[in-house]
DNA sequence: CTCTTACGCTACGACCCGTAGCGTAACTGG
DNA sequence: CCAGTTACGCTACGGGTCGTAGCGTAAGAG
């Protein structure tokens, strides 16, 4: 295998020649998601997004080695939209973040490629960095940010790091981020029900209260 | 599209003609988790399974239109391996099966093609009814069995109809079965770190006790 | 024994993959 | 202004997979 761009990011300034296209980046990113919209992941082309993209096919693969990693790139910039606003307390932020990120699997074009990627990432270790790097890792920042703000507001005690039977800082974040991810992903993609307020709702005193708690 | 075999487990007694033949089936269903194993979804052929299998290619498309029922077909019944052994409280019970559900998730067959199909039946409504019912509806027995004992031992309060606030007894189990399994699958697959012994003592205290219990 | 269905095999057109080669376009440094 | 270097669009290609059709044969039902 030869050496291959790496990722299409890197503006590889002060280079000679001719640069790369901002805008094919763009367009190529762009009709990525929209074909996946239409045709989904099992009979998404490579030569089916050239097209759409006005761009010849080569210009893809001078850029991403396979439909894997080209995927990877056109979702990840979706994840970048979510925030967390302070709503007061634990568990509006709780509730806040878990529609946004509901939401933004609801979308055809997330929910398609997501568990694609991930699928193939099971057999393909570079592939599986680069959505680590690119997509999981990136949102890990909204579980500290909320739970910074929760020990600030004395919703949940401090860190810890002797206490018998306390969970280091990084493990817990690492627990947090799975259920709630995990738990939105499995619900819109598997039981295929919406992520919804009242959903929301429940979830968050689940995650607050335990399972006592549900009532 | 013509009329073509629903699934390949009916039997179909008393037709006249040849009937289909169980070792095929079986043979094509160890092939195709052993496929899996070696090559991944994404270049899993049918003509590679019918070889493995001994078998015709024209028998694979006489039995499941395509690779994502095959794959299903060949999964689903990993996961009728699961118990939910009584441990003697709600804690070592939760432990218990997390630990079984891990287990199986880690297998290279189940965590390459299960979200691979999922990702499949984002664009497919046949494959998607055909993974709830023969995966997801079959393992809430589960959730079911457990949270029934958990009631009977008093560790959780019995299903309240009528009380305010409460969850219905169907909402509750289908939000608890998205934690557990999403967890899980988020964990192995996503983050790609191991259900251990740990993890799932320190998800179930998760669970049973909310956030704050985490220390 | 006949009817019906399943099986293995071969062959096929259609499609997609990923690459090579070409002429041209765009930008850099002397 | 002029080489040098890189990107682009286009065409063409061998190789692989798909899903189907057609054939002769095998195996139960009545």
């Amino acid at each position: 295998m030869v050496a291959r761009m790496p990722d299409s990011t890197s503006p590889r300034k002060g280079r000679p020649g001719r640069p790369r296209s901002a805008e094919a980046d763009r367009a190529i990113l762009d009709a990525t998601r929209a074909a996946l919209v239409d045709v989904g992941w099992g009979k998404l082309t490579m030569g089916e997004v050239a097209a759409r993209a006005g761009v010849a096919k080569t210009t893809l693969y001078r850029r991403w080695a396979n439909k894997n990693e080209l995927v990877v790139d056109a979702v990840a910039v979706l994840f970048d939209e979510l925030e967390l606003p302070d709503r007061g307390c634990l568990k509006a932020d709780i509730e806040g973040v878990v529609l946004q990120f509901g939401a933004l699997l609801a979308r055809p074009e997330t929910k398609t490629a997501l568990m694609a990627v991930v699928a193939e990432s099971t057999t393909d270790d570079a592939l599986r960095e680069r959505i680590r790097s690119a997509i999981v890792d990136r949102q890990k920042r909204l579980v500290v940010l909320g739970r910074e703000r929760a020990q600030q507001r004395g919703e949940l005690p401090p860190d810890s790091p002797g206490t018998e039977g306390a969970l280091a800082a990084g493990q817990a974040i690492g627990l947090i981020f799975d259920v709630i991810a995990g738990a939105i992903i499995h619900r819109t993609l598997v039981s295929s029900e919406p992520v919804d307020p009242a959903w929301a709702q429940n979830f968050a005193t689940l995650l607050l209260t335990g399972l006592v708690g549900l009532g």
